[in-house]
RNA sequence: CUGCCCGUAGCUCAAUCGGAUAGAGCACCAGCCUUCUAAGCUGGGGGUUACAGGUUCGAUUCCUGUCGGGCAGGCCA
């Protein structure tokens, strides 16, 4: 439709006399929007102004010349120009109506697009380093990530989910001696106990588990214990293999798959660290100075150089970030998006830095990134700030187990990802309508509780007249069904998940205005299929609009 | 000190690459269940979009500055 009225335009726009400029070089760039007054019709341009000044002509004038050259259209019932100089559409209700079949006609896929056109695109979230049980902030990462991807799919990508971690380095050191503290005897309050160490009654569950030489299974990695506290090698394997594995039952109750877990210290025994700076260093945008070896980033957009090789040999960790990605780009994605917490937006010009360097044609703005700031967690009024498990912070299993896996994820994606959330523990549990996450699925099973009182044949509405929805609340709904399509696209375009929550308390707010104003299962039969195909529409668009969430969609509540 | 993000109703948040009278929910007030699920609906009050300039037909949105909150700034990850 947004298609037709563009073309419409556009023709009009072609055909305009003008003294001073040809038509063909006017700034054709035609604009459609869903205007948020009602009254505004259902599509709104604003062309006239935006070719005022070059035709140095008055807006209002403009829009009523275009709207005389404007070919005719059944779909269109009403143009008026309003305000300064926009061009409203009122739809037919012909056309309004178009919508219910089309969904019925494409059905789960119903909003979907080929933007991506089956193109390769990695969503590397999460990525916790496995010292401890997921936080809230994962979660929030989790939760915008898995929709991300969602998204994505939906807008014609091949989709990859990655998991990356650290499971070498200084945090897994401080791990395993605070593990090899605690199979000793030693806890937190003694002197001996490392100074940075974890403190967490976790720590003690891992040393309890190795003593009894268990043996975990995480990822593709399978590890017996030895059992024998002195044995640092094996503790730290143990504890990496453990908490992984704690980690996979927090996402599994969160109910989040990942295609691909990659491990840092794969990337040394593999080469690619190495191959990494070799072709660094062959690049000419590195140096040597005080023993150390540099990378100019200065060169691409860095305020300072950084130390690829340090003094003492090793390389810092943004060396085997770079090789990951080189990985990533060898492995033929062609967008790559790293959702993470904004506490490493850091390392963004430093990893982008890195690859340019190497100059074997990745964009500029390659890989993505979408950071997530801070979650706060209350709880009647107050900040939830230790778990016992934990001890210093807010474990997302905690969450999970308190408020329930679609609330949790409805409230950790349902707003921007660049704005502080604030997680209200006793409004995401709340069973009343204060809660979103209900409200929404709530619409859908007053929906599925009314198909089945009308136990009608559901595919007979495929072919339903719809003349007869012209009610207010009909055209409202109708219109905001038609709008769902837009709404996955930009989302997508913005990489802004929150959109789609936000979208759907609005068409849930319609259902349930619309259901308050008019009975559904009428006497008049015509009346009754055509509302009844409207509300499987609806359906089907709370449905698919869940879906992108990962939230349910229960039949019953 | 420097960089990035944010500042919208009492609270939690929206606002479609700059659009028309800035919208929801909670809370508060007044109504609606012998009728398809009241986990719902209808109406009401509540705003100088932190502040000051600038850009333009038009600014919550873009630019500059100030104030306030968060996060970074290591040869730590």
């Amino acid at each position: 439709m947004k298609a037709h009225l563009t073309e419409l335009l556009s023709i009009a726009a072609k055909s305009l006399n003008t003294d001073s400029i040809s038509a063909d070089s006017l700034p054709l760039d035609i604009q459609l929007e869903r205007p948020k007054n009602a009254d505004h019709g259902d599509f709104s341009s604003n062309l006239a102004m935006m070719l005022a000044k070059p035709l140095r002509q008055n807006p209002r004038a403009i829009a009523e010349s275009l709207i005389k050259a404007l070919p005719a259209s059944e779909y269109i019932s009403r143009i008026e120009i309003a305000g300064a100089g926009f061009i409203n559409f009122h739809l037919s209700p012909k056309a309004q109506q178009a919508v219910v079949h089309e969904i019925q006609q494409q059905g789960e896929r119903f909003g979907h697009h080929q933007t991506g056109g089956g193109r390769k695109l990695q969503i590397e979230f999460v990525s916790a380093n496995p010292t401890g049980p997921l936080h809230v902030g994962h979660g929030r990462g989790a939760a915008v990530g898995d929709c991300l991807a969602r998204l994505m799919k939906a807008n014609g990508w091949d989709v990859t989910r990655e998991f990356y971690y650290n499971d070498a380095g200084a945090q897994i050191d401080n791990l395993s001696k605070s593990v090899q503290a605690r199979c000793k005897g030693i806890s937190p309050e003694d002197t001996a106990f490392p100074e940075n160490g974890y403190r967490g009654e976790y720590i003690v569950d891992i040393a309890k588990a190795y003593l009894a030489k268990e043996t975990v299974i995480a990822d593709d990695m399978k590890f017996t214990a030895t059992g024998n506290p002195d044995d640092e090698e094996s503790i730290r394997h143990f504890a990496v293999a453990y908490l992984r594995h704690e980690q996979d039952l927090d996402l599994q109750a969160f109910q989040i798959q990942f295609d691909v877990f990659s491990l840092e210290s794969a990337l040394y025994t593999n080469g690619q660290v190495e191959s990494t700076v070799q072709a660094l260093i062959a690049s000419g945008h590195t140096y040597e100075q005080d023993e150390a070896l540099w990378l100019r980033t200065t060169e691409f957009g860095d305020d300072k150089d950084r130390v690829m090789r340090k003094k003492e040999g090793g390389y810092t960790y943004f060396v085997p970030d770079v090789a990951y990605h080189v990985g990533k780009w060898q492995r033929g994605f062609v967008r790559v998006i790293n959702e993470q917490g904004a506490d490493h937006h850091s390392t963004i010009t430093r990893v982008r830095a890195g690859l340019q360097a190497l100059d074997i044609g990745i964009p500029k703005v390659w890989p993505e990134y979408v950071l997530h700031q801070m979650v706060t967690v209350m709880r009647g009024g107050e900040e939830v700030k230790i778990s016992k498990r934990a001890g210093s912070y807010v474990t997302l299993r905690d969450l999970i187990e308190e408020v329930g896996c679609d609330a949790t994820r409805y409230f950790l994606a349902a707003r921007r990802a660049d704005s502080q959330l604030v997680f209200d523990i006793d409004l995401a549990r709340a069973q009343t309508n204060d809660n979103p996450v209900y409200y929404i699925q709530y619409a859908h099973a007053r929906i599925c509780s009314v198909l089945n009182q009308w136990n009608g044949d559901v595919k007979a509405l495929a072919t339903a007249d719809l003349s007869p929805l012209q009610a207010e609340h009909e055209t409202a709904l109708l219109k905001r069904l038609s709008e769902f399509p837009e709404v996955v696209y930009h989302a997508g375009e913005e990489l802004a998940p929150h959109m789609i929550a936000n979208y759907l308390k609005d068409l849930a707010s319609d259902l349930h205005s619309y259901y308050n104003a008019e009975q559904f299962l009428v006497a008049d039969e015509a009346l009754k299929l055509a509302r009844m195909a409207l509300i499987q529409a609806t359906q089907q668009v709370l449905k698919n609009g869940l879906q992108l969430l990962g939230v349910s969609a229960p039949e019953k509540m």
